[in-house]
DNA sequence: CGACTTTGACCGGCGC
DNA sequence: GCGCCGGTCAAAGTCG
């Protein structure tokens, strides 16, 4: 409904939740989340996929889907940005020898996808592309990291 | 008990 | 027309 005004969350949303907190991740040490915050350096890309239909239904929905890829150096790959994902597939991909985990917002009507990606030359690399925005807020606790967070300001360019 | 992960199977598009 | 490929679904299982 508020497409327009879903863009516009979008941009709020993303100097809220970026990278996760990995500390609820019983996989990796704490200092070593800590070290990815310091150590952090992310990468936007906007990839230029907007319609993944190129014609489908005729006067359906024109609304071009925003996609964004996160490179980020982090040794976990769960990149927790405060919203509650479930994961619905994971593919290995050519010329990669990691696999690819695709997860899903379980939120309703919230249909964002996100797909997260180590890079073969570089284990320390992980990709995560977002596919769609969010049409609510985010639903976590007590997040002390967001006062940081606040800190990065990403500007979505369009 | 509820939410989420896992894994194999299934599907639609595309190339040959 | 068939095989490949990337992406998704769905049932079972796991965890808190």
């Amino acid at each position: 409904m508020e497409s327009s005004n879903a863009y516009h969350n979008l941009h709020g949303e993303s100097s809220k939740g970026f990278i996760g907190l990995g500390a609820e991740n019983h996989h990796v040490p704490r200092d070593e989340v800590n070290k990815q915050l310091s150590q952090r350096t992310e990468s936007f890309a906007r990839d230029g996929s907007d319609e993944v239909k190129p014609s489908k239904k005729k006067g359906e929905k024109k609304i071009r889907k925003p996609r964004f890829a996160f490179q980020t150096r982090s040794q976990v790959d769960i990149l927790d940005d405060g919203y509650r994902w479930r994961k619905y597939g994971q593919k290995a991909v050519k010329n990669n020898k990691f696999p690819r985990s695709y997860y899903r917002c379980t939120y309703q009507g919230c249909n964002v996808k996100k797909q997260v990606q180590r890079l073969t030359k570089d284990e320390a690399i992980v990709v995560t592309t977002y596919e769609g925005m969010h049409t609510h807020q985010i639903e976590k606790p007590t997040d002390n990291f967001e006062h940081i967070l606040s800190q990065m300001q990403i500007y979505t360019p369009f």
